[in-house]
DNA sequence: AAGTGGTCTAGACCACTGA
DNA sequence: CAGTGGTCTAGACCACTTC
């Protein structure tokens, strides 16, 4: 044996996808059916199905089959500090809604209290979470910190809406944005949130935002689901 | 059973690992231990286990045992234009060695003779294929096509050096530089080549240069493992 | 009811690692 | 050599979907 009988499989599997002879959105072969075509024991046809979910190009469906993955991503641009990346989507054409999981004060970690350079007498800060649907689907959950002065003033607006919009027309506006892109799996809450399976690729999106004179106003993170996000930047020569 | 076992037991795992039991770099108990521990079937430790993996909490080395994932990363911080990414490691004092893997002639795909502005008649362009090593460690896989005068003109300085420092150097300056950061997962090629796990999580980032006058000079793809690497941005306010 | 994928068992053999 | 994880088998039962 060169190489195991299941990754044998699942290579074959993925060349008739690339192929084109199971499109987008078509379903697999069942497991019985696999079975009988291979040779093989159940066991390893679920690990050869595992491969190619791991791979992003299958998802399974109790009780339906497996399918292959529908490959199109959504764009964040990140242009202008005071957009937030979401707002994008909408001006695409596509339905945001936001739904608040928790907003309440709270006292943030070590990191987000430096961040926000808040008083270590009592260092409090509004907490958001929310989940971010995009055409009726969980596509990102937004997980903020913002100044408590600013949490007070706006609490009503902020459970409902964006919150960079809302603090440019409360006279907040946002000068600058230092942000950081990393890759990260779905663990047990996300996968739940996010209706992924667990350990499924996200891309986050941590920021921290300053007003005028360099202040920062809120620092966030928000996690998307890696298979239909990405994120586009223009780098220009300062001249 | 309201919870199925295998999640039970990742899940008790990753709370050891969260409080500190398991330090990054410490093995965790073999299978046949947490089989004795957890009296469950040898096939279901490994499905816990396997949950750890997919989380990015855990590592197996066949003959060695698993292990908690370092969680370190380094950030590739996107400035100017004319600094490749990679560069940037190589001021945070980190080894950068090039192996490159392709250098020749090609018929570029379609999307990249569009992004190259490429004559429809006679569509070539050099493909370089390298891998990254960060301190003897493959980090990074960079897919690039460049302009075949340029190609030709750099053949021997392009295979061993980064791209951008050499095109500089030959006074090609990048004035603009379009990118777009993705998730995707390990097919085999790139498992192989990055020595992670088939599906492991991949951080891509797409890239567009740009000499004077708009002109495109390359196109390119650096995937870089997910666990180890991040981009970093700062968006600054039109003034 | 029939078909699908999800969970779990007991057991065998193989491949790699390190003393 | 003993210990580790990797592959594979046959078989059972469960949960969900569709008809």
């Amino acid at each position: 044996m060169s190489q195991p009988l299941h990754l044998d499989i699942s290579e074959q599997l993925r060349q008739r996808i690339t192929a084109g002879d199971y499109l987008p959105g078509a379903k697999l072969p069942s497991e019985r059916q696999l079975i009988a075509e291979f040779q093989v024991s159940r066991i390893t046809v679920r690990r050869a199905i595992a491969n190619l979910v791991d791979q992003g190009l299958a998802i399974a469906h109790q009780g339906k089959g497996v399918f292959v993955t529908e490959r199109r991503k959504a764009v964040y641009t990140l242009t202008s500090p005071g957009l937030f990346v979401a707002e994008d989507l909408q001006n695409q054409g596509i339905a945001l809604t936001v739904k608040t999981l928790i907003f309440e004060q709270v006292t943030p970690p070590q990191s987000v209290q430096q961040l926000l350079q808040l008083p270590s007498a009592e260092p409090t800060a509004y907490l958001q979470k929310k989940i971010l649907l995009m055409e009726q689907v969980p596509g990102c959950m937004d997980i903020t910190y913002v100044l408590p002065e600013i949490g007070e003033l706006l609490a009503s607006a902020l459970q409902h809406q964006m919150t960079f919009p809302v603090l440019e027309r409360h006279n907040i506006p946002i000068e600058r944005v230092e942000a950081m892109i990393e890759c990260q799996n779905a663990d047990p809450e996300l996968s739940q949130q996010l209706q992924v399976p667990l350990g499924h690729s996200l891309l986050t999106y941590h920021h921290t935002a300053y007003t005028t004179g360099d202040r920062p106003v809120l620092h966030g993170a928000s996690i998307s689901r890696g298979d239909r996000f990405c994120y586009a930047v223009s780098l220009n020569h300062a001249r």
